[in-house]
This record gives structure tokens, C-alpha cells and sequence, in this order.
DNA sequence: ACTCCTATGTGTACAGTGTGAACATTGGTT
DNA sequence: AACCAATGTTCACACTGTACACATAGGAGT
């Protein structure tokens, strides 16, 4: 029976690569990610990599963006539908950062690569748009619901995402890696609220 | 003129590739650790470092361990004595959250050295003694002077670490990296107030 | 003072990395 | 049918961390 001959071009070499990263970085993060390592497990020689990309950075940023498009995607808008408006604002903005949170401890590799992971100064100065558009629009839902005023809604973003990042980089890296789990959670939880009651102070 | 003939042994090559790292890693952080560079400026052979590290990791460790000394060293106690006892308490805590801020900014190689700049599993699992223990010193003193009760005083080591370590990440590779410095300034403050104010919600 | 041991430094070598340059193989367009 | 641009391959280079065998020297014990 003839064997089915690998054809010369690979059809989607592109997808195929950020698939392979993907799965490379998923459990160690950005540093995990081999070029030469990828292209083999794909089936290509490790050069015909650059043909879609600069650069080993520019297939980590390709990664990134992949990662943060699902997560993105997999971002349930599920609203608390009981209580009063303030109520369900907090509750909303707390889903926010506790998210966050989960998501760097369930996809430690992957929370690395989106998050800060590279290196090289040109890369994401601007925020990541999923991830932070939930969070402004939480906040301005705060403003909203009257649980928040405009002094202390101004940068409160960033505070927020302090908050959550250190903490998640606290765990990750940090003294609380072996904390075990249901520590972790509690932690979490006074992060966030401790974070969202300090806003207008 | 009988040129000086460079001793076959270094005297104390330790200290000495400690001291090259400091220098290597202060502009780029711990991936800019090169161990063959570093033993070529010390002026001896790459295998030469072996005889006092394990390992490129081991040379991290040691830098950090040195770095961590100096900021310890250089962690002036100018406690302000102006103020009632809760005042002063605050202000401490302030001074330590913005003073580990402020080494982010103004030494980002060395602090990203420090705090979870390796990767290796075993790595400090335990939090870095000088920086450490100023923060739950200062919070003992918050309890101390009745600015924090006892259920606000539990895990609060983590929820200000958390966002002073998440501020300084947003600053340093976050997209806090272009914002000017006033602006950042201010944020600094508003972030660590806020997780003051929190402490206890 | 002589010997020898051990700590410390050197040289060579190897596997593995990212990446540049020249060459090969196509599928689609004319 | 002929060609061209896109896509893959091969070879090569500089660089890394690190293992192994060897060289050197400083100090302890006789």
C-alpha cells in the first residue's frame, strides 16, 4: 500500500506552530517554548518556522495573542441576576479578579505567557483587550450602581490588577507556591474584596 | 619591566563572580546572567565557577542572596516620630509598601532578580527575610497601635505584598511600562492605600 | 625542608539553542 | 506549458551550560 507521502508544504504551518506552542508553554511558560523543539513536533525542519515568523519572540507573541483570544472567548458573561444593582456591580467586579486568579493557578504556563511573559520592550504596552475590558466595565458598572464614586473610580483599574497579579504571582513563584489550596483560596478572596473596599479610601 | 604574572588562583573568586553578576543582572535582570561572561570578565575560565557554584542557578542564588543584603543593609529604620501612635504606625506601613516599589523602579534588574526571578522548583519557598520582615513588623505595630484588629492583621503580609509585587510588575513589563513617572508616582500611593484601607473590610 | 594532598583553575568536548544564507519544491497565475 | 512567488530544507555559525580529564599551587604533616 503506498504510503501517504508527507506533501512538500504543510498546508497551515502558521496554526500548526502556534498549536504546537500552545501546547509547549502550557505547563512552564514562555521559557518552554523551543523553536527547534516546535518545528520538530510539528514535522518541519526548524527553520521553516521563519517563514511565518520573525523570530522566536514573534511566535511567543502569537501564542500570547492565541491564548488571550480563548480566554477571552471562554469569559462567561454570567451575571448574578439577584440583589440590588450595587450588589450584583460588587459581585461582578469580584468574579472579575477572583477569574483572574483562577486562571493563573489552573493555566499557570499559559497565565505566564500572556501575562507579562516576554521580555522584549516593543511587546504589549497596551493592556491585553479581554481580561481588562471585563475589568474596566465592571468598575464603570461600580461607578453605575452608585458604588463607586468618580475620585475613587480614576486608575482604579490599575489597582485592581495589582492586586490580582501579585497575588497570582505570589503563588505561582512566590512564598505562597506550597500554601496548600483551600489557604490559597481564602487569600484570594481577601485580596480582591480588601482591593475593592480600599478603592475610595 | 617584568610584567605582573596573574596568579593561577584568583584569591577569591567567589566573591568575585557575585560581585560580575550584581553588575551583569543589574540592567536586564536574571536572564542577562551569563556564566561564561561572567567568569570571562573576571578574567578566569568559564569551568572555573564550578568549583564554587553547582550551577548557573546556584550563581543566581547568591546574587540574590547579596542583593537581598544590601536592601536589608540599606533599609533606613527613620521611623517618623511626628504624630499619634497610630499615625506613625500607618506611615511605616506606607513607607515600607512604597519603599518596595520604589527599589522596582529604580533598580528593576536586581528587584526582578529577587523576588521569583528563578524558576527552579526548590527555589525560596520561604519569603526573603529583610524586605519580610519590615512588612510584619509594620503590621504588628498597626495592631499594636489599634490602626488594625486582629481578623484584618490575619494574611495581611500577602494581600500588601500582593499588591505592591503586582504594581511593581505592571511598571516594570506590565502597561504601566510607558506611563509617565508622575503618573506612576501617583498610582504608587493610591495603590498602596488602598490595600491599607482594605486590610480591614 | 621535603612530600603529598586537596582545593582551585584550565582545556577540550559535546549537546543543544536561535538564526542567517543558499538551495529545493511546489501551487497558482499568465 | 512556463514561470514565479511562497514555502520548506540543508548547511553553517556563534553562542550557551556543563561534564571530564588535566594542571597548578598552597598548606599540613613528617
Amino acid at each position: 500500500m503506498a504510503q501517504t507521502r508527507r506533501p512538500y508544504h504543510h498546508g497551515d504551518l502558521r496554526a500548526a506552530l502556534v498549536d504546537a506552542g500552545l501546547e509547549a508553554t502550557r505547563a512552564g511558560g514562555p521559557s518552554d517554548l523551543i523553536l527547534r523543539d516546535v518545528a520538530r513536533r510539528v514535522g518541519v525542519s526548524a527553520n521553516a518556522a521563519y517563514r511565518h515568523f520573525d523570530d522566536r519572540e514573534a511566535l511567543l507573541a502569537a501564542v500570547a495573542a492565541e491564548i488571550l483570544a480563548r480566554v477571552a472567548r471562554g469569559m462567561a458573561p454570567a451575571e448574578p441576576v439577584n440583589g440590588t444593582e450595587r450588589t450584583r456591580a460588587l459581585e461582578r467586579l469580584r468574579s472579575v479578579g477572583l477569574g483572574y486568579i483562577d486562571f493563573a493557578r489552573r493555566e499557570p504556563g499559559w497565565f505566564s505567557v500572556v501575562f507579562f511573559g516576554w521580555r522584549t520592550g516593543e511587546a504589549v504596552a497596551t493592556p491585553p483587550p479581554g481580561p481588562f475590558v471585563a475589568l474596566t466595565d465592571a468598575l464603570d458598572a461600580m461607578v453605575a450602581a452608585g458604588a463607586l464614586n468618580d475620585a475613587g473610580r480614576d486608575g482604579a483599574e490599575w489597582l485592581c490588577w495589582s492586586a490580582v497579579h501579585g497575588f497570582a504571582e505570589l503563588v505561582l513563584r512566590g512564598p505562597l507556591r506550597d500554601a496548600p489550596d483551600d489557604q490559597v483560596d481564602r487569600l484570594a478572596v481577601r485580596t480582591v474584596d480588601a482591593i475593592i473596599a480600599g478603592l475610595d479610601a
